[in-house]
DNA sequence: TGCCCAATGTGAGCAGTGCTCTTGCGCACC
DNA sequence: GGTGCGCAAGAGCACTGCTCACATTGGGCA
């Protein structure tokens, strides 16, 4: 292994790679095209499919490397914040959500590719992306539990008090992950705290959809910044993780 | 006016509408085209150009006449709630909210149109768009703002309170409506009730999208009905909207 | 060192797309 | 009853994804 041809080979599938997003940073994922890869390669466009199966295939490799990309910079930040897990779980949760929001700025394309509306005629095979596309989700459980079970977390608030049970694969993850923390989940308090972290998870897709896609208008708002800090704020006021210095 | 041939005109133009609507419920928004219209309407794909200048054109059309349709969809579930504007406003918005979503589950493809990432290459012209995009959230405005002016908003929360000014075109048009109000909004509140809007806004379009574009996984819950009701109550708890009943 | 064959690049070609242009037909109006 | 305008037709341009037969070339083995 290693020989000079298999080194070409990943040179050239990683340049086509970079080609690729910057294709899609400029022109969006539906535009995105082959053969305009190979062009600018200087190769001829048959060529490409001698690195990649299709023009599908590429978009699947491009979700995944974004999904792994984004894990990688919320868990990084969190990694940052002084006292690691041991920061309160409302620190840890705008980091992430911050993390987040940041990166979706800086590649409005990628997140647009991740999060936006699927590209049509395409969907992303589930076995390779779920993994590293459910890790952020996960992530965030993981924090509001642990904040939980450290009593950080407010009361569940209205019709999720004694809320429905909700079976689901995702469900059962977190709560896997519940079990893994200091004190767990017990079988009364899981589904509502899944559910809280599905609506916040939900919700801050909308809010940096929102900013990112200008559903708001271009430019909303005179203070971009200022208004992403209250809409993230908010939604970990609504998942209940309470500000341990403003309210004792 | 109204001639035999200005009537086939609009009766034909009727007809690629409904053509394009099929088409885009089957194939998505970026995969639109023309010449797949122009072929089941029995034309030559260049006549069409006769009746819709071009592909932009007709995908503007179909964004106005996707706003209005689901804003009069959401106005007709306000219209037919009893008690009308006098009802609770946490029923008025959980109503509003509801008919977003079944709206948006019916026609997945016009809310990914309408709400989902950007047609690359395409940008909606806001003079055109804009009247009929914004009725929904201003109408959620206006029964937030009501409900602000009976007493029925739990106390903004969190970072809100005397929160930061924030100047914006939305703000502006949401603060006119408040202004139409009994009692109006007074200057303390208005900013933070106008975010309070916008984070719930983006929630719902969070909440909604993530359902239609299977982000959460592919039917990723049990009971869809019963998750959709809990995230958007959720949702309403967050907005600060009381439930009158439950907690007096 | 030299040779073979697999890996890679080439170019033509098929079917599809949006869009433009010229040509000619037929209907509605005067 | 003419006739001018609205409309359809069809060719054509440039682009897309993808396939296939063919040419080239360079790495690894004898």
């Amino acid at each position: 292994m290693s020989t000079p041809r298999e080194l070409a080979r990943v040179r050239t599938l990683a340049e086509i790679r970079r080609l690729a997003w910057e294709h899609l940073e400029q022109h969006g994922a539906a535009a995105l095209s082959l053969r305009a890869i190979a062009r600018e390669l200087g190769i001829v466009s048959s060529a490409i499919y001698r690195y990649v199966p299709s023009r599908d295939d590429l978009l699947t490799l491009l979700i995944t490397e974004g999904y792994r990309d984004l894990a990688d910079d919320v868990e990084r930040a969190l990694a940052d914040l002084p006292g690691g897990e041991a920061a309160p779980g409302r620190v840890q949760w705008l980091t992430a959500s911050h993390a987040l929001r940041s990166w979706a700025i800086r590649r409005p394309a990628a997140w647009s590719l991740l999060y936006g509306s699927p590209v049509p005629g395409y969907s992303a095979p589930p076995q390779e992306t779920t993994p590293e596309g459910t890790r952020v989700v996960l992530r965030l459980g993981a924090i509001l539990s642990a904040a939980l079970a450290r009593g950080e977390v407010a009361a569940v608030v209205g019709p999720l008090s004694g809320g429905p049970a909700l079976p689901t694969a995702l469900a059962a993850e977190l709560r896997v992950i519940g079990g893994d923390v200091e004190g767990g989940l017990d079988e009364d308090v899981a589904p509502a705290a899944v559910a809280q972290v599905i609506a916040g998870w939900t919700a801050l897709l909308g809010a940096v959809s929102s900013e990112v896609f200008g559903q708001l208008g271009r430019d909303p708002l005179g203070e971009p910044e200022v208004f992403a800090r209250v809409q993230l704020a908010t939604i970990a006021d609504a998942v209940g993780l309470r500000d341990l210095e403003r309210a004792p």
